[in-house]
DNA sequence: CGGGTTAATGTTTGCGATAACATCGTTTGG
DNA sequence: CCAAACGATGTTATCGCAAACATTAACCCG
């Protein structure tokens, strides 16, 4: 109807036109740059909310240098805490006026990241979130960082780039010191896989623990997140009652364990206590519910937001390396006094 | 080094001037349009890895009306369905070659999906994805779906856009029926809120199989999809014995409800069976193992992007009105034969 | 009252790429 | 053997916007 040209959008210089004014000027009342009297200014709006018009994002990017986008890499998984961080990465991204495009890596290796990488610079994100919480990643950030602003999150090497996360460690500490106090002699412990960083982090909070409590940390049992994990290693544990408690690296493994031990008639927390880790929204509700550590990944998108957007704002700015956010122990009902 | 300009990255007009062509022949190289020499592709070719010129995403969308972007429409919401469906859809947008914008609406209304659309329009999306199973949003599509080409997901309004999705009904028929082969008299239901399609999709498709048997609805226990929903319809539940089937609209409630039946005597399967919803990987391990509706997102992501990429490909391609997957029934240990 | 400042607006140019057209030398066929 | 056709390349214009510079008119003050 009011459009100028028929199908395709308006763009600045159809609102010039109709506004009887150079395109320059339409310019100068969207971006709010002064010397733009009033009554042109109402002229030109009123041209603008006629034919609808909408800046073309494309084009100011490309005279501009910046999209006002940034990128999030992640990677295939059902896991709860990558999904909700990618949640609170686009929630702090649109309050802060930034578009999000996501990329997922199909492995976990060197060339995937570096693909994603590179596929985010050619549509020109002023910055971007990486969620590669792999060992085997090591490095790969390092050279790929040039020039656009990247933040890890939830995990990443020393040194790379800086790093937003949840204190992996004080978690397992909390989860741990937690069942001590209990009275247990010792704490067992059901890790996620090797060639996770946050399974490393979590096995080492746990150890440390332990050892400044003065207990040895018996063997690990190994699991790689997933609730069949948790329930072989509920399996394999010796029931000669030398386990009385369980930390394990995640609560969908922990819901394994506890279908384990119930299957085994072994009684939570009476006979064994289990503790996890992340909170997942359905973990209050497993039978019996589960103490765990809470982490707010919300926050944590917010988090790396902010340091990302401060990084692309200002180029002078130097950012910490390590930007840690407190876990916090949820007490429900599968940890309790071992029985005497 | 070898870049032109310091700093920036290469532009085609720095390959041009190394490999001492036209910008356009380094264009034509490129994209593989023919009628270029092999020996001035070589050197083109050459001068591209030189510099480690990559195309400018931008500059390319602008002129040619086209990103090589989906946008996806999705909601905040720690739910496993959406998730889930954001990887699928990812996952097949990337294989075709395009990038994913997201955006999350906070609130379901109009509104919120008015500003998500508009939004992603501006960054010159291709086509959307939009995940919006609210009935609050009927009517909100059409008039958004102008130009740009736009497929439902898991849910929406007849008529308005072409949807993709899981019948849901058949999902809740066979759910209902399992538990009435079982012999149950009848069958309960835990709905989902009744703002969403799904919930009442479901609860139709429960309707409809129990008027089929002969059987007469009872009255649905309202839930909201969390797992503390379904724990609270549970302790709502008569314990006169008139209960002994439960169909839960997902898996969440379910083992919420699953808690509350724990708490108050009741035994899962002997005196009450349940049957989920979603088969979230999770729910293999409820105690007992939950009996549940399996919904493939992988799949819905994959057929929505297909979809969408023929929309966007032929402008002239008619879509069908409907894409519907079928779900299937994940016999595990929750569901069994009434006590006598 | 006139030169200089300032405010309001316009013009030109370029971001990086491609379409459309132009050019030139080389085949090819009658 | 020459005109038409073709293959390989270059030139120009354009996508939609904003920075940089240019222009005009109004205003200020000594």
């Amino acid at each position: 109807m009011a459009e100028a040209r028929s199908g395709r959008s308006a763009t600045l210089a159809d609102v010039a036109r109709l506004a009887g004014v150079s395109a320059m000027t339409v310019s100068r009342v969207l971006n709010d740059r002064g010397n733009v009297s009033d009554s042109t200014r109402i002229r030109v709006r009123r041209a603008i909310d006629q034919v609808r018009y909408r800046p073309n994002a494309m084009a100011r990017s490309l005279v501009l240098g910046r999209s006002q986008t940034i990128g999030v890499v992640t990677f295939d998984t059902a896991q709860y805490g990558p999904g909700s961080a990618v949640l609170g990465i686009e929630r702090a991204a649109r309050e802060r006026g930034y578009g999000v495009t996501i990329t997922v890596m199909e492995r976990p290796d060197h060339d995937a990241l570096r693909s994603a990488v590179l596929s985010l610079n050619d549509r020109m994100v002023d910055g971007m979130v990486v969620i590669a919480p792999f060992t085997a990643m090591a490095g790969a950030l390092r050279d790929l960082g040039r020039g656009t602003p990247v933040v890890a999150a939830e995990a990443g090497h020393q040194g790379e780039v800086p790093i937003v996360g949840i204190d992996q460690g004080l978690g397992a500490r909390l989860a741990t010191r937690h069942l001590l106090e209990f009275g247990h002699r010792t704490v067992h412990h059901i890790a996620g896989p090797a060639d996770w960083i946050e399974s490393r982090l979590r096995s080492n909070g746990w150890r440390a623990e332990l050892s400044e409590h003065g207990v040895t940390a018996p063997p690990v049992l190994d699991g790689d997140w997933t609730a069949k994990s948790g329930y072989d290693a509920g399996l394999r544990l010796p029931d000669d009652g030398s386990v009385t408690a369980v930390f394990v690296a995640n609560d969908q493994m922990a819901l394994g364990l506890l279908h384990a031990l119930h299957e085994r008639g072994v009684r939570v927390p009476q006979d064994v206590s289990v503790v996890g880790f992340d909170d997942t929204p359905e973990s209050a509700f497993f039978l019996p519910s589960l103490t765990t550590v809470r982490q707010d990944f919300a926050t944590l998108g917010e988090v790396a937001v902010e340091l990302l957007d401060r990084l692309v704002t200002d180029a002078a700015y130097v950012a910490e390396d390590r930007l840690l956010i407190d876990p916090t122990l949820v007490v429900r009902k599968s940890a309790g006094p071992p029985a005497t």
